[in-house]
DNA sequence: CGCCAGTGCTACCGTCCGTAGCACTACACG
DNA sequence: CGTGTAGTGCTACGGACGGTAGCACTGGCG
């Protein structure tokens, strides 16, 4: 089963936010960037997890591991929210939206932002829709 | 600490919801209405924990128990989804957003809806704050 | 005074996470 | 070809947490 990242421990939080950063990430590298001395041992049990919960993959490059991110940080944050407001809330958005104003999350001058947010995601994805349908494909 | 509802296990996650379903209730009440046979021991140790979280309080009637939701589900969810947010996308609650719409959480009309929402929203909250203004307080 | 409801306290076990050691292997080098 | 080295696979252990529950204690009621 596919974990959320919300369930993961500090460490592992860590090591993620830390490939997220870097991109490609050997066990090495990422010992090296990481905010305390850890046995190389130890990264590369966590990095496994990390693999095995699904939030990393990896490929063999010459005999060495390189691991990626499996998926943005946007996007993992928001299978998380998902998961909550499925879990908490019956699946209702607006109820944890209007949770989110009660609890002065956000105020009005942030709504004020999403939901101009909201007017452009609403037109870039329109957008994507229209182009994609116009360019077929990109990429060279 | 106070803990966040998307660390609960799944009893408790049970348990907690049957306080917000059925309001304030006793260990026997919650023992009856949980989906599976469970000593009465059990219900009281979930209950305790889930007060020790934060979720729950308690006060005493006659001898007896009577627990209360501490928030309601969509305030809960909104901490839970503000600490996804803090982690995993640095406070940016566009992040998530983009990444709701594109995980497909969200799609265009749910974004309208979610923008009238937020309008209304925002007037709302306008008009009570200037309904406090005028009627001072309320209730008879 | 003894029974019953209801509480307090303690415990056991499985799982998860932080942490790590050790054994194994493919390739580079002499 | 033998050996060192980088990197991997596998196993483990201790602490925290959650599910589950037993047992001892106490205040009323009959």
């Amino acid at each position: 089963m596919t974990h959320s990242v919300s369930d993961l421990g500090d460490l592992e939080r860590e090591v993620l936010h830390l490939v997220w950063q870097n991109g490609p990430s050997t066990a090495d590298s990422v010992q090296k960037a990481l905010s305390r001395p850890l046995k190389e041992s130890t990264v590369r049990t966590v990095l496994k997890r990390l693999e095995e919960k699904g939030h990393l993959t990896h490929t063999v490059d010459n005999r060495t591991f390189i691991y990626k991110a499996a998926d943005t940080p946007g996007r993992a944050a928001a299978r998380a929210v998902k998961r909550i407001v499925d879990r908490f809330c019956g699946g209702s958005v607006e109820e944890v939206l209007v949770g989110l104003i009660d609890t002065k999350v956000l105020d009005r001058r942030e709504l004020q932002r999403l939901a101009d947010k909201i007017a452009k995601a609403r037109n870039a994805d329109a957008d994507k829709a229209k182009d994609k349908d116009t360019k077929g494909g990109r990429k060279s």
